[in-house]
DNA sequence: TAATTATATTATAATATTAGAATGTTTGCA
DNA sequence: TGCAAACATTCTAATATTATAATATAATTA
């Protein structure tokens, strides 16, 4: 329906544009962590903390492995997800504009 | 409800999270557009460029000027807009995560 | 193999977003 | 003043997102 250039771009903006999917990003970036983890860093229950995770997993922001019991998040290029995230806060605005 | 820091963040992404807002943004980065303008560029009706506009004002992201009859919306802040998208192209995967 | 832990999925209700139609407002001009 | 152009707002129906509760699955351990 829309140009899958501009598509592909609003979906990723997408996936960032929950205040929890955010703060699941920021966590990420010091290092990978477990659905528990996340459950107990952020406060949010842990069927909300999987749905947010799918969301950003679909649009290949994040990835996973198993260890053990727990499944293990990871950012896919962390890189590019913190110079982007960095170039957000350069000036008090955040808007960015 | 939650963290301001990441609401703020996630406002950001929210307003690009729309295929015609990325595509709004693509066409101001290379100078402002009146509303007529923008819809004859993006094959979207008039009410509807109105509505996502004012997405984008309210985002901050956005801003305009009265020129006789036409209202001529401009990026806030250009630089760093241009700088994000940017950073979401260097590599083919756009998601970036 | 049964129980437990860790995580995912499904169902549901509430809310938000979106496109499009209809209507309203403002500006400039005849 | 009356009309047309440019843009915004409101309304509505369709769809999407979200949080929560309930249930299911998968891996480990007793």
């Amino acid at each position: 329906m829309y140009n899958s250039k501009y598509r592909e771009i609003s979906d990723f903006f997408n996936a960032l544009s929950h205040p929890v999917r955010v703060e699941i990003v920021a966590e990420l970036l010091n290092g990978q962590k477990c659905v528990s983890d996340m459950r107990e860093l952020i406060k949010v229950n842990q069927p909300n903390v999987s749905q947010h995770l799918s969301v950003l997993k679909s649009a290949g922001v994040v990835d996973w492995e198993q260890t053990g019991k727990r499944k293990c998040y990871f950012l896919k290029n962390p890189a590019r997800l913190r110079k982007i995230l960095n170039s957000m806060k350069e000036k008090k605005n955040v808007s960015g504009g």
